[in-house]
DNA sequence: CCTTGACCTTCCCATCGTTGGAAGCCCTAC
DNA sequence: GTAGGGCTTCCAACGATGGGAAGGTCAAGG
């Protein structure tokens, strides 16, 4: 069959199917004469793995790992169990850091009156700017700079 | 003082304020005659006001909102609370979405023996693909693609 | 005076996953 | 044989950020 039927049967579009292929995470397929690509069941089964790979949240990178385990028939589920709760982790960590943002927003939403006057918490809250999540960065930078970073002062600033 | 300062002072680095600057988030700044970019106080409030509300998950163009929001002093509060909610609302999805993935995935997991054998519960899955929200592309594909597109038979794939 | 080193400038490239478009060939049905 | 779709490749973009090169500038110190 055609790439477009392999995307169509798969649920990986034509241009996912071409990137997957150029980026080497599926094997080049065969060609017709006239250079159209030909696709086997086989490779639409690999293609819906990748989909739902994709679907669970897997990088490439993650995807590339479990294709590998998938055809290696003498792989330990170990492995891949381990694989997939490191990426569970990275969702739970993910989580937190949108449910951390997300808290914040709606307790000063819900301190914003919400009417016709100007005054509102949420704008406060971002003018006053420097608050622990905002400070942290002075850390990460003075580590970054390799330290001796300090208020040392600076030219004619 | 010169971009450094202003970035260490508000906590957004020097490369991302000129991006903020080229893509029109900020105004362009004075310059020294040497070219060097000059930065006021009000230069550090206003890039820590951009720091916060990135830290708060906010895109470009809700960042721009805000700003927008934060200097128009005639603001109705209700406008500011409408944003933020949608902002949230997006964060909800966004964590439902993520939360899906890490239920599932750890679900499958935990139904992983994760010792030598390789029989494992989330390869199968993986495998089996077409499952509810693999299944779901099969409208979308057919609804973007105008429709009278179900499987007529195609040439000689 | 000249060097050193930290700073600044612009510009290009990379990431990550996905989509869009353009130009042009191929195939099939009518 | 022509219209229309599908296929090919290549190039670009999104969002936010970082890395690095090549070169100008500034302050301090020998």
């Amino acid at each position: 069959m055609n790439i477009g039927q392999a995307a169509w049967r798969s649920g990986v579009s034509a241009k996912m199917i071409r990137h997957y292929e150029s980026i080497g995470l599926i094997a080049p397929v065969g060609r017709t004469a006239a250079g159209y690509r030909i696709y086997a069941d086989s490779d639409v089964h690999t293609l819906r793995f990748i989909r739902r790979a994709r679907d669970l949240g897997f990088s490439v990178d993650g995807i590339a790992d479990m294709l590998a385990l998938w055809r290696d028939r003498s792989r330990k589920s170990a492995a891949v169990k381990k694989r997939a709760l490191e990426h569970v982790a990275d969702l739970r960590r993910k989580i937190a850091e949108l449910e951390t943002m997300a808290r914040t927003l709606s307790e000063l939403a819900e301190r914003c009156h919400g009417d016709e006057r100007p005054d509102c918490p949420i704008l406060s809250d971002l003018a006053a700017g420097a608050r622990a999540s905002t400070l942290a960065h002075f850390d990460e930078f003075k580590l970054k700079k390799g330290n001796g970073f300090a208020p040392r002062r600076r030219g004619r600033a």
